[in-house]
DNA sequence: TCCATTTATCTTGACGTCGAGATATTATAT
DNA sequence: ATATAATATCTCGACGTCAAGATAAATGGA
């Protein structure tokens, strides 16, 4: 009897006309979600950095030499607006952590690159997020872990088919 | 060999000293959870809700007559900052789904409560919100789904345990 | 060649959120 | 009784996000 289920008895209290199974699944999900972001974010700002511009930053880090990958590239990865990519993309480029070019061959588009300063920091940043990923998930069984992975991927491939 | 698998496969390449295997699980979590986000806020907005208005409509109708809490209630039961309700509420207000009067009781408090607009809206909403879930869920098997939900209800309680 | 279309990126305005601090009220200790 | 602490809510400024539209450059067909 957790938050979840709690919710989930009112709702049958006050409306027993409805079937909220799912609503456990994906209250659940939410606020697992909600409290790992939480947590996550934690390591992100003690260097500096916020979740949005870790989420570019690695994007670049982990397409291999030189670093270098287009805002649309970016955009495609990350999925976000042009208009959120745009404002990331000035934020780290102020700190200093990637570069902008146009691009010579054309000249609507930009080459974003990590500068050695946004090289260096990723991976330290990388590293402790990692580990801080396999502490948040110490909490859970090998075998429930294996359930929930089957589960997330075949959802997601659902999802995602449409 | 998803999107996810992908960006694993990317990190294996560039940073074989790290074990990412958790990360496998923590991005399937996030990109699956976004999607579902974004389905179910088509509801939301089809009746002029945003996600965060859906939020305290609902948690006021499942809490039962007389359909008002205070503020510091909601914000417990949603996981925001107070200034984070104070917004949602005032937007409400003005959409006279709620009224704010201040607790004869406690010159401190307000009670928050649905309108009969407002009651009426959410128990529109909620009934077609059920029923996105039974759709979006609809693509994974009983049995996986059976897994999923073990594994999100262990992992939760370990990480709200701390 | 030249104009219309497509593509890549940026701009703008609105919203939701947070964190820190302000304000008002109540509770408590002396 | 009064000062202090605790509580409930609100205010303010900053940030991240999106949607829609603007700008600039490349492409393709007549």
């Amino acid at each position: 009897m957790d938050h979840v289920d709690r919710i989930l008895a009112q709702w049958n209290n006050e409306r027993p006309d409805l079937d909220v199974g799912p609503m456990g699944t994906f209250g659940r999900l939410k606020r697992l979600t909600d409290h790992l972001a939480t947590e996550l974010v934690r390591v992100y700002e003690a260097h500096g950095l916020t979740a949005a511009g870790f989420d570019v930053l690695a994007t670049l880090r982990r397409s291999g030499a030189p670093y270098t990958l287009s805002p649309s590239a970016l955009i495609e990865s990350t999925m976000v607006t042009s208009g959120t990519m745009t404002n990331r993309l000035c934020r780290l480029e102020a700190a200093a952590l990637i570069t902008r070019q146009t691009d010579p061959k054309d000249g609507r588009g930009q080459a974003v690159a990590l500068t050695p300063l946004g090289f260096e920091l990723i991976d330290r940043v990388v590293t402790e997020h990692v580990a801080n990923q396999h502490r948040l998930i110490a909490g859970l069984p090998p075998e429930l872990r294996a359930h929930l992975d089957d589960g997330l991927r075949a959802w997601l491939a659902a999802v995602e088919a449409e």
